[in-house]
DNA sequence: AACAAATATGGAAACGTTTCCATCGGGAGG
DNA sequence: CCTCCCGATGGAAACGTTTCCATATTTGTT
């Protein structure tokens, strides 16, 4: 790349100093008509551009954020980085993104990595927010930061769903509709806070409803099919009714998987996912879900943030209950009296494919 | 935040220059054992870090890549963003990520911002390839950059589909399929040359095929239930038996229109998408559409920009008949010979409802 | 023991800004 | 005509690095 010009370059074509250069171009104290004008063709001619790595270290200021997110291909977390960021340019900032893919190893390389580069605040979804690594490296540093998508820790702002809160209302929904037994389905169970909270809220709801405790699939895959786990999982607790699915890629993947076992949804086996993304409403059946706002969540922690920044005041996270809803859907039907009376459901089909059991499958994890 | 230590800091509590320390804690250069040692603690006492900033200026080199991408709610710009991303950290490089929601003003804003921040090198998806400002900019300055999901412009490299024979494709099978009358339904149509493409190439191979003209419906607005202008559209083309939306969300708001309508997708009306979205194969009916590989089309770009920066040999982008592939869906049914044969195929329900005719919809636009 | 060679260390310049301060010139008021 | 003041301008320091070069110290060789 051509050297660009310098202020000193400009000064120089100009026949000026460089103070002067800087007091015009931005507009910062005086300067005559002529030298204004001389200053500005010289600045012109030579395609000039104040250098903000100049300015970084003479201001200690960067402009710039850093976001640290597991995956944008997940859309909760693309939508919320989207609104972070379009917040963060309107106030003249811009975003540096990290995504971990639900490494713990990559989160605090990258919040090390982004600490170096001065940024002046950060926004982060780690993975266990009572443990992280980086987390405790900013807050060592006092940089201002906000969380997204984690519950906080004490004393601590975090712009998320209340997924304690909202497990349960899934579990509410599986209970008015008559589910007794019924599954949870994680992803990335051990790396993520927000599948382990899930689980604990559904679970605890489930016993106070007088459900039977959900049983735990745990898979750590997404690309992977799901149809063996499923079968096997189904075979191993062929009373479910009901699977809770961590997010709702997840919950399309067992309809899908549910679908080549030739059970159906809703009659067989009821599916509820998370998150509430947009083609859930499109699809047949359409997807019950916990509908969230993540362009909310993450143009409020971007606020947040610039608010640390700036010290002025930070708009107020929405209350915990006004985090999320349930979203019914056809693939959640109420359980017949019928299938309901002789606890076990004709769930699963007659078993022809010798689908081998895979090590990836964990049933009953207590904890 | 607390003021962070520097190199002087360092030097000055372990008693020598700055220079030892740097070169300590850089590896470069000679430093006795006790030096070493008195240096290292120091430098973990003060909890130091180097600041990138001082670095950039020296070397006058940041480490960071900008990408401008129009969104990254589409999930194949999540994607390839992502792909890139990765790319980018396991070179020791940080990624500036903008979205212009499909905006030149954004764009070219976004440009200049990155140009002063004095990224090494450039990943973007621009508007219109042929005449983005902010392209000529950055070529102007011969800073490294790589465009994706554009059309090459001459002698240019881009990473994209061959949106031109891609839509041919389409336009392929539903000749084979025995449609004839179709439409094509775009999204941003004026502010992104990917769509123009798509229609032209559609249009064309169409033309080739012996099929009538596609008719274009074009919104502008994504979120909008396009209940109503379907509703329209096949009010003014009544014998329309199938519709390519140029993605694959387009796509399933159509069908879901469609169902709202009462029309049977595909019996009564065949739907074609653009990009293979990953859901698009987990649902009933499955999406017939054109499937890309975003994510490789993501690491190739990054890729290539690595290499204009170190000067290695860039990596080879794929032929264009590998860009993409039609993917078979139950979305798209072949037309049955009676209802080919009257031309007029019974492709819309009885209309009840006074659906108005909104300004938005714009049809027969040729060029 | 003396000297050459190699190793260890520090000072200072340079990178591109902003900003403080000093200087210079000129117009107004006495 | 002299002073005073104010606007215009430039020099230089500071921000945190790296690196060149010079100097100081050690090691090794006769």
């Amino acid at each position: 790349m051509r050297q660009a010009a310098t202020i000193k370059d400009v000064g120089q074509r100009a026949g000026c100093g460089v103070a002067t250069v800087s007091r015009v171009l931005n507009n910062t104290g005086p300067a005559s008509a002529k030298m204004r004008e001389r200053v500005l063709a010289a600045a012109d001619a030579l395609d000039f551009q104040f250098s903000e790595v100049g300015r970084s270290l003479q201001s200690s200021t960067t402009r710039t954020i850093g976001c640290v997110v597991p995956s944008i291909e997940n859309p909760v977390y693309a939508d919320a980085v989207q609104g972070a960021q379009a917040v963060f340019v309107n106030a003249g900032y811009q975003m540096l993104l990290t995504c971990t893919n639900y490494s713990a190893d990559a989160e605090i390389h990258a919040v090390r990595t982004l600490i170096a580069k001065q940024v002046d605040g950060m926004l982060l979804t780690v993975g266990d927010a009572q443990n992280s690594e980086g987390l405790n490296l900013i807050r060592r540093r006092q940089l201002p930061h906000s969380l997204l998508f984690n519950a906080a820790p004490a004393g601590q702002t975090s712009w998320s769903v209340d997924d304690h809160a909202a497990a349960a209302a899934v579990a509410d929904a599986f209970a008015k509709n008559n589910h007794v037994h019924t599954g949870f389905l994680a992803l990335n169970f051990l790396s993520s806070d927000r599948a382990r909270r899930r689980f604990e809220g559904f679970a605890e709801r489930c016993m106070q409803n007088g459900m039977t405790p959900p049983a735990l699939l745990e898979v750590d895959d997404d690309g992977l099919d799901l149809t063996a786990h499923l079968h096997g999982f189904l075979e191993d607790h062929p009373e479910l009714t009901g699977i809770f699915a961590s997010n709702d890629f997840l919950a399309f993947a067992v309809i899908r998987s549910a679908r080549k076992l030739s059970i159906d949804v809703p009659r067989d086996l009821s599916i509820v996912g998370f998150d509430g993304i947009k083609v859930g409403q499109m699809v047949e059946p359409s997807l019950a879900t916990i509908a969230t706002t993540p362009r909310v969540l993450g143009t409020g922690a971007g606020k947040t943030v610039l608010s640390m920044i700036d010290g002025s005041a930070p708009p107020n996270v929405p209350q915990k209950e006004q985090t999320f809803s349930f979203r019914a859907g056809g693939s959640l039907a109420p359980l017949t009296a019928e299938s309901k009376d002789d606890g076990k459901v004709a769930a699963f089909p007659p078993s022809n494919d010798q689908t081998r059991k895979t090590a990836k499958i964990q049933q009953e994890r207590s904890k």
